[in-house]
DNA sequence: TTGGCTGCAAAGGCTTTGCACGCTC
DNA sequence: GAGCGTGCAAAGCCTTTGCAGCCAA
């Protein structure tokens, strides 16, 4: 009892969820889908597409940039993934870690992203859209600022220009 | 005493603070900088790049796509312009009518926007940071919803779809 | 007169797409 | 075998930049 066919291979929860999402659509588990997902998996943080698609090439892939931003898109669109900004003006993703949403904290000197959760809120946007008769749907919140070892380093005019050049 | 030469002609006040922040930096206030200005303070809401241009086209100009963005980039750093992304991957820009501060709630189906104001969410921002150790220096909130006018018309694909492209 | 400013066109950075071949189901 | 998936290269979109002439101060 309890025996798993030696032909099927072991996944990761991940692999499973994707394939369910895959399957239902009609759409096939390739091996470059898999190694995205994996790839994704292993390291932990934020990235955007070209580090990854450096990292699959580095792990000895012949992945294209093309199947990453494709593949990118499925995970988002299957909720594995979630896409952000940061600020700047091409994507960020990071895997979704189990269910949890948060926000991000972000130093505008060295970049450190901190994450946070805040169930009030969560509520306060609630009761905006309450307020204004809308459906929430989705949301973000990105606060800039400088971390604890960044505060009173950074030059005043360089922050105050990149704040001028946030994409949010 | 108090008299006004006749050859200064009578500015808005929006083009006064414009020229004071140009002096700061000896910048020139030119024709073209202040058609720019006159443009988007003439017009309400929210708007990009193209747009501004095409209505500077319009208005009989020979404004260049270039000096669009770069006086968009000087208005933004003088405060007189936000800059807002409102889940695009490109740039919207707003008139910083007064020194409100607000956020945004932006409909999924027909793009619509409203903004809103919360004492109570820019305190929750403050306690967040300061339970990090950030200093607070810029925040960006966007609420993406069905208006009321759209909840129950619209395609839950299409906005599904629509969620995951947003550049947030 | 002296920088800064402008239009033009070209270049840049990120992302998407057309196409012919390849592989999963 | 059918149809989706892939790599490649080209195209797309928005934005920035180099340059020669122009203009505000």
């Amino acid at each position: 009892m309890g025996h798993v066919p030696e032909s099927r291979k072991a996944r990761s929860a991940e692999a499973a969820r994707f394939e369910v999402f895959l399957r239902s659509r009609k759409l096939k588990l390739t091996g470059e889908r898999l190694a995205v997902l994996a790839s994704i998996f292993q390291r932990e943080s934020h990235f955007d597409a070209e580090t990854l698609h450096a990292h699959l090439r580095t792990a000895g892939g012949n992945i294209s940039r093309a199947t990453v931003y494709r593949t990118l898109d499925l995970l988002v669109q299957s909720g594995l993934v979630r896409k952000n900004s940061l600020g700047a003006s091409h994507a960020n993703y990071e895997a979704a870690q189990g269910d949890e949403h948060h926000d991000h904290l972000i130093c505008l000197n060295c970049s450190q992203v901190v994450e946070f959760y805040r169930p009030d809120i969560e509520n306060l946007q609630e009761q905006i859209c309450a307020a204004h008769g809308f459906k929430l749907i989705h949301h973000s919140l990105q606060i800039f600022g400088l971390c604890p070892g960044c505060t009173g380093q950074a030059d005043e005019g360089t922050i105050r220009n990149r704040v001028a050049q946030l994409h949010t």
